[in-house]
DNA sequence: TTGAATTAGTTTCACTTGAAACTAACATGG
DNA sequence: CCATGTTAGTTTCAAGTGAAACTAATTCAA
């Protein structure tokens, strides 16, 4: 990309560089809406994740959180401790296979996910309000074709 | 943007939602990338990108190293201390303000730095090989805007 | 059967992180 | 001057993190 003469050094305009304006600006957006969950809710962004797929996808095992939220394992399993103990969530050993927990949200926890959606949908339309709808539809396509690439680069981890 | 009835509560579709893709995206370019810098030389990514401010605008002060990394103080604080102690990079107190370090790199650190710039652009195109030029240019675009409306947003910490 | 391999989930441990407290040096008003 | 405030950078401490080790339950092969 930058041109160089014989004796220069290739240099490197992080400003520029892809893999960091994109991790600058997940940081970013991620922080800010970690910050609201846990001061509304109490929720770090791990046990507001489970809960999101749980109010779809419920009852789920564990491995079942981690296949849909991109967290590995131990992550979950502390996620789903916390969310226990906080009252949000029920968990029952699977009679078929008694290594496997059955988790899904209790009255408390589907109040909390009743709260906390629409806010969520909030953020996400005021951060996309700075695009246009033909800009969204591009960035959905890009992150999409982005992800595939990595996917297909990296061995997927399923822990 | 989701549909619902009078009963119905509201869901969302984690797969779908801007913010955790970005996160998972962004996260899993800088795993991958950032496995690289650790296995060829031994730098994290605080390191390598002290490393990279340091190729360009050298000398720094570490509040400098801080307002163009997004980093913290403390990161850039440990960053310096490891990357100093590796032997790839000279501090030397400001004679004019002696509360300040002016950081430039060794030799040993430009070596480091003239190995590392290449393998990271090389690894920004090849997953920028995912698009096409023009979406290439979409992808700078959408960045910039979405990152210009969270800076707004936020209250810029600069440590 | 039963013993080895596999799978679900938890715990441990070494490490990273950042807010807050801290130290040291400079600036400024009285 | 000197005391008060501010700034540069470091250290502390209480979390969060994930690889690896672990426990317990299931499956599979001989």
């Amino acid at each position: 990309m930058a041109e160089k003469g014989p004796e220069e050094v290739a240099s490197l305009a992080l400003e520029r560089f892809v893999p960091y304006r994109l991790s600058v600006l997940a940081n970013t957006v991620s922080r800010s809406i970690a910050d609201e969950y846990a001061q509304r809710f109490g929720l770090t962004v791990p046990e507001w994740r489970t809960l999101a797929v749980l109010g779809r996808f419920a009852p789920l095992t564990a491995s079942g959180v981690c296949a849909r939220t991109a967290m590995d394992k131990v992550r979950v399993s502390r996620a789903v401790a916390r969310l226990t103990s906080a009252g949000l969530l029920r968990r029952r050993t699977d009679a078929e296979d008694r290594r496997r927990v059955m988790l899904e949200m209790s009255g408390a926890g589907r109040e909390v996910y009743r709260q906390i959606v629409p806010l969520a949908l909030a953020r996400e339309a005021e951060l996309l309000a700075a695009l246009s709808a033909t800009e969204v539809k591009q960035l959905d396509c890009l992150i999409e074709k982005l992800q595939a690439r990595v996917d297909s680069r990296t061995r997927v981890r399923t822990g």
